[in-house]
DNA sequence: GGATTGCGATGAACAGCGTTCACCATACAC
DNA sequence: GTGTATGGTGAACGCTGTTCATCGCAATCC
C-alpha cells in the first residue's frame, strides 16, 4: 500500500503480458467480505468497507453479486464447504451427533459472527439439504420413530446455531467495550466474564435470589464448550428416550 | 389526524388548563416503536419512523432514549411485564416448565421480530433475573442435580429464543415477498409454507435424497407449536434423564 | 405586569449506508 | 487500425443514527 513507486516505465512490458488488476470474482469478493466482518463485526459490515478491502469501487461488486444479502447468504453457504458427514452407524448415532454439532460450532466460529448470518440465512439451500438429509439417516439408523427423525435435526441445528448467536453476542459486547477504549481489561476473555458474572451472582440480595446465590460458582465456572456439549447431551438422551420406546427393527 | 379543525376560539382556555400536546416519554416512545416493527419489521425499524408515528421530530427521542441500541433494549425489557413465573412445585416441574416456554414463545410472538431483539438482547438485567431464580427454584424442585439446574434455564431459553428467531424469519421472508407483489398468493400463511416444502421436498431426487423423500409428510405435516412443544419436551425428557439418576432428597 | 430563566422540541447538518446509472478505459476481434 | 464489449469508475439518490445550535413556550422571579 504505502511503499508503491511511481510507476516504473520497465514494468509496462510486464503488465500488459498479464492482466494488470486480479480479476474481481465472487470468491475475492466473499474472501474479502470474512476479513472485514473479522475485523469489525456483522453491525459494521458494509459493501464499503468491502469493496474498499479489494482496493475497488463500490459499485463494482454489484457485477458479481446481486446486493448486500446474496453476499451474506453466500457467505453462508461458504460454511457448508469441506464439512463430512458422518455415514449412519446403528451403533455410534449418538457420538455421530456430538461430534457433528461440535464441528458445526465449530464453523461458526471461524469467522466473526457467522452465527448471526447463518440464523437468517435459508435453511434448504442445496448446500444444506445434504446434511438435512444425512442427519435423517443418523437418526433412523439409531432407531428413533420417524416423525422424531424430522425434527431431531432442526432441535440440533436450533440450539447449535442459537447457543452460536449468543457466543457472539457476547463476544461483540466484549469487542465494542475495547473499541470504546472504556474499559481495556475487564472482560477481556470469556474467563473474565465468567468471573465477573459469578461474583456478580454471588453478591445478589439472598433473600430474593437464594438459588442463584448459592449456585454462582456451579453455573460459571463451566467453559462454553462445556456448556455446549452438556446442551447437546440434554438434546440427545431426550431423543435417545424416545428411541427406546420404539426400538429399532433387529434386520 | 384528518378530521381536526382549525383552531377553536373557545377552546382556547380549555387548552391552555392542560398541555397542549401529549408529553413525550419513553413510554409513548417504546409504544410507539412497537406499532412501527410490527407494520414494517425488525430491519426497517428507524428512528425516524418511530418519531413520524408520533408526529415529533427524530431528535426529540434522544432526549428521552440514549440512542436506537437502548429504544430496543427497552422493547426487550417490556416483554417481561405482567410474566408471572411459577412457584417452585416438585410434584409438577415439567408442566412448569412447559408452560413457561409456551408463554416465553407466545410474548416474543407479540410483537413482530421480537425475537430478533430478544436475541441481542443482555440476558441478565433487572427483569430477567428473577426468572433465571425461579427457573433454578422449579430445576431443583424438581430433582434436578445442580450442575444440571444451571444448564437448564439456558437450555430452555436459547431453544426458545432460537426457535421464535427462525419463526420471524420466515415471517419476513413472507412479508417482504407480499410487499414486493412479486407472489402475492403463494406462501401466504404457514400452512402454504409447509405444503410447498413438503411438494418440494418428496420431489427430490430419491436416490440421493431417500429419507427426505420418504419422510416428506411426517416432517413437515406438524404445526409450528407442535415443533415447539416438541422441541421442549425431548430438552424436558433430556433433563428428566439426569433428575432419575440422582433423585431429589425426600425431605 | 414584565423580564428572565430553563426545558424540551426543532430542523439542519454530518458521516455513513445500499443501490443505481451514465461514463470510460482497457482488451480483444476483425 | 478501427470497433466493440466487458467490467470498473465516480457521482448521485434516498435512506440511516446521531449531534448541536436554535427557538418557542411555560413557569418563575422581581
Amino acid at each position: 500500500m504505502s511503499d508503491e513507486l511511481p510507476a516504473l516505465p520497465w514494468d509496462r512490458a510486464r503488465r500488459r503480458t498479464g492482466p494488470a488488476r486480479i480479476p474481481l470474482t465472487r470468491d475475492r469478493i466473499i474472501e474479502a467480505a470474512y476479513t472485514v466482518i473479522d475485523r469489525v463485526g456483522y453491525e459494521k459490515l458494509s459493501m464499503r468497507q468491502v469493496a474498499a478491502e479489494l482496493n475497488v469501487a463500490v459499485s463494482a461488486l454489484y457485477a458479481h453479486v446481486s446486493g448486500k444479502d446474496e453476499l451474506l447468504e453466500l457467505m453462508y453457504l461458504r460454511m457448508f464447504r469441506d464439512w463430512e458427514l458422518p455415514a449412519p452407524d446403528p451403533e455410534n448415532w449418538q457420538e455421530q451427533i456430538r461430534q457433528y454439532a461440535r464441528t458445526g460450532r465449530t464453523k461458526l466460529h471461524e469467522h466473526r459472527d457467522m452465527a448471526r448470518i447463518a440464523m437468517t440465512g435459508f435453511p434448504f439451500s442445496a448446500e444444506a439439504l445434504p446434511h438435512l438429509e444425512q442427519l435423517l439417516a443418523v437418526f433412523r439408523a439409531g432407531g428413533l420413530p420417524d416423525h422424531l427423525a424430522g425434527a431431531a435435526g432442526d432441535m440440533i441445528s436450533t440450539f447449535m446455531n442459537g447457543f452460536a448467536f449468543e457466543e457472539s453476542v457476547w463476544d461483540d459486547r466484549r469487542q465494542e467495550a475495547e473499541e470504546d477504549g472504556e474499559r481495556p481489561a475487564v472482560e477481556r476473555s470469556w474467563a473474565e466474564i465468567r468471573q465477573t458474572l459469578e461474583r456478580y451472582f454471588r453478591e445478589l440480595p439472598p433473600d430474593r435470589f437464594p438459588n442463584m446465590v448459592e449456585l454462582a460458582d456451579v453455573m460459571l465456572q463451566r467453559t462454553n464448550d462445556e456448556r455446549f456439549d452438556l446442551g447437546i447431551e440434554i438434546i440427545i438422551r431426550g431423543l435417545a428416550s424416545y428411541a427406546a420406546d420404539h426400538p429399532r427393527p433387529s434386520g
